[in-house]
DNA sequence: TTATATTACAGCAAATACGCTATAATATAA
DNA sequence: TTATATTATAGCGTATTTGCTGTAATATAA
């Protein structure tokens, strides 16, 4: 998976906006009481691919995040409730 | 490019949830009045790239939507303030 | 402690995102 | 109308995501 090589990375990885959005996926996996295993099951994802989003090592699509969206029965704006500055 | 092919597809793609993303992309960037091409040069990403998201063609990652965020200088959640039922 | 549940990590193959470049189609302005 | 701006489409190459399948590490329970 070689995450650490990241000089031949051209989808560049927004590490802040993805730490916030693993922040708020634990937090709200945490409220409803739900293991990976069992959100990974519900959304028809992988462990794995769960695991992933959660520890930063993959950057995910917006399908995926639907699929973990609808599995919570969440508003996307809740779990995408932080804020993002601009780049300078 | 081949999107008509249904039978060979692993990773899926949320249809609702892309378009109703596409609409809002579609709208807030009206509401700024900033073209394809002004967004993609700001955000640095292709033309291309914000043409196929607006019309369905891909499946894009969060990071690529994190830099239009940023662009755009609105929150998260107001690009994506829609809702998405639960599938059954 | 030991057992069990949960989370993290790893490698492979298939599918796909994205940059790049060009062209076509469409909308808007003059 | 013609010119210009904007949006849509297309193909190629490379990097990446995801599923799949394990295994390891860590937390929790007994």
């Amino acid at each position: 998976m070689k995450k650490n090589d990241n000089l031949s990375k051209i989808h560049t990885f927004d590490e802040e906006g993805l730490r916030l959005l693993s922040m708020r996926l634990k937090e709200i996996r945490s409220e409803k009481g739900i293991s990976q295993e069992e959100l990974a099951y519900r959304s028809e994802l992988t462990l794995s691919q769960i695991a992933r989003i959660e520890t930063l090592k993959t950057n995910p699509t917006i399908s995926t995040l639907f699929k973990i969206i609808r599995t919570l029965e969440i508003k996307p704006s809740y779990l995408f409730n932080f804020d993002l500055p601009k780049r300078q």
